[in-house]
DNA sequence: GCTTTTTTTGCATGCGTATGCAATTTCTCT
DNA sequence: AGAGAAATTGCATACGCATGCAAAAAAAGC
């Protein structure tokens, strides 16, 4: 057997397997003297093997360099252990995030993640070409942003679908939510209630549920203390729109006290705005709110109060609620919110209220909210 | 052929296909009135079939909402056109960056990304199992610190393997880096030439190399000005470590004028504990310089001056490298340098020399360095 | 020791595709 | 129109593994 044909040659003595031909459960069994059948059943855990037998495979197996091939293996059991997971763009500080526990937790039930991203600008259609062609068994959507056709043509060909951080209308597609809605709403409560005045909304993707959600709770807490005229503009989830947004609030014959903005992606692009470009203070001159609660919020230069996405709960429910709909092979759409809270911190003025300090983050939670 | 045990019907009309059974080659065929051969080579590029047929079976294909099944086609062609991509964390800001291009670059070769993440703690021993059975194409390394024997392993085993962001001493491995060493001299250039004389070092990951290189080239930079004492202290990559290394040496007697901070990730958590804890303005009192140049860099807050790892260029040669091996099918091992450049902000102070502006970045380019 | 039950094993087959080869069709040229 | 060249097609097989089934071996019961 050539040793590669390269002229390099690379240290002898380590498992004959060369670039061209890997060792098949074929080999292995000659080795060990057993049929094909006994390496594949040594290998299936639960399998019908005797102790004895299974240990002769494995050890031909480790002298041979022996790993069994999960493509030939996804022909037959029609399983790839494969999640596609769709997240059009990372600059979100959240999605790093999201990615690695996703990452974590699929790995952990024995899945692999196929990551499709990069393709901000560009159409996603044939991006769901390549995904369908591998067959993954499910497909996890991340991204506020994608044409629900994709849902569609996956639910339609069978493959799960949930979507994270994100809701459709398609009656066969499952979510997991923060409560985007609750979120606003409280925000707009701890803004009235420190007494702001002139209030403002910064918009992240204006379609996508998640930020239509957070903008109809903001409106709907305003509305309860018949706050109506609400400033309005649209970041976009890009910061240089996000920073065109700010200049266009603050530069208004009456700008903003209070600016909540769709989430701290966009709310760090604010502050820079509000104070270095208009010399403003905060929250002297104004508050500021986002959401997601993301690490960066916590720094001092921003200390943001933002209202938290729970992104370790999400990701579990997320990755339960696919496993459930694998195993039960049929699609179901279930729909899962998770509570977040207001974490204060100093780019907000604070309400008189009662503010309570849980695991070293600042509370608010007046008596009257759910 | 049952429409999917759910009690759920779906909107009758489109494809017809189940979760349970996708749509093959053969059903193709006889729906186009063709051999499963003449399927296979429609779908495939460059194949002796009559445009007649190929349009035939297309048509086919799409009322079928037909498939080419990409595990299959790997057990034939041996090629699965999946890279492996090991990142054990995504902390650091580059990499989402990293990512997302890395994405891109792939996927316009017709490649897929299998991601491996989330275990920073974890051994990633039991993740290079995974990643060999799925016979990936080839293998992306882009985290500074990991256990060399994963490469070893893989190249063992045929799959070439493409570090990045790092270095090995692996005859068989290619990489693609930075100018780390020259970035480090620079800096130490840059530093020296701005008046400063107590300089420290906070270093990322004490054993890649890639921290390695930059802090010897720190070093040899100051030494050529005849500065040997330098402050040491390590940031690990942890946010946590560099707040605590950076405390250490602003509490020391003669705490440092000038830092270095080994990459921007920590670099922007030295600044918060500089300024907010110990009260110091940069760059009067001291002067802060990064690497990496992440985009939080640029916000007014920050402004740091950081040497730029120019994350574009070094993913186009990944990818070229990666492809270059796998369409050889030899294992050769090349290393690309590529050059960066230092992006001058107010985290530290001017030296009197040439700055200029390059694209609306500040550079730093005296004559005599290469 | 012999039968019955249980466990273990090998055989054979199929998953969905690509491809060498030979048969067939179409085209080209005289 | 006919012979030869070129293009197209179908057949058969292989890729590496899992699994139903029947045969073989081991264990249990008497």
């Amino acid at each position: 057997m050539p040793a590669g044909a390269s002229g390099l040659s690379r240290p002898e003595g380590g498992p004959a397997a060369t670039a061209r031909h890997a060792v098949t459960a074929e080999e292995v069994a000659r080795r060990a003297g057993v049929s094909q059948s006994a390496v594949s059943r040594a290998f299936t855990p639960g399998a019908s093997v005797a102790p004895r037998t299974r240990e002769k495979v494995l050890a031909a197996a480790r002298e041979l360099g022996y790993r069994p091939n999960a493509m030939a293996r996804t022909l037959i059991t029609n399983r790839s252990r494969i999640i596609g997971v769709v997240m059009a763009y990372l600059d979100n500080m959240i999605y790093p995030d999201v990615l690695e526990k996703l990452a974590a937790g699929l790995q952990r039930r024995g899945y692999q993640m196929l990551l499709f991203t990069g393709f901000k600008d560009r159409h996603s259609d044939p991006v769901f070409e390549q995904v369908m062609q591998y067959r993954v068994d499910g497909l996890l959507l991340a991204s506020t942003t994608l044409s629900s056709d994709l849902s569609d043509e996956c639910t339609a060909a069978g493959v799960p679908v949930v979507m994270f951080n994100r809701m459709t209308e398609h009656p066969l597609c499952s979510s997991v939510t923060s409560d985007n809605r609750n979120g606003g709403r409280q925000i707009a409560e701890f803004l009235v209630a420190g007494g702001h005045r002139r209030f403002a909304y910064i918009a992240g993707a204006a379609i996508s549920s998640t930020n239509r959600d957070r903008e109809a709770g903001f409106r709907e807490g305003l509305l309860r203390h018949g706050i109506e005229r609400i400033a309005y503009a649209e970041g976009n989830l890009e910061l240089a729109d996000t920073r065109a947004a700010a200049r266009g609030l603050f530069a208004a014959d009456e700008p903003p006290d209070a600016v909540f903005v769709g989430s701290d992606h966009m709310a760090l692009a604010v502050m820079e705005v509000t104070r270095h470009e208009f010399g403003l203070r905060i929250p002297e001159d104004v508050s500021i709110v986002g959401y997601d609660d993301v690490g960066a919020a916590d720094w001092p230069s921003f200390s943001l109060t933002s209202f938290s996405l729970p992104v370790e709960p999400m990701v579990d429910a997320a990755v339960e609620l696919m496993m459930e709909q694998i195993e039960s092979s049929s699609i179901l759409s279930h729909h899962r919110v998770v509570p977040g809270r207001l974490a204060v911190r100093g780019s907000a003025r604070l309400p008189g209220g009662p503010v309570r300090d849980r695991d070293g983050t600042l509370i608010w939670a007046p008596g009257g909210m759910e």
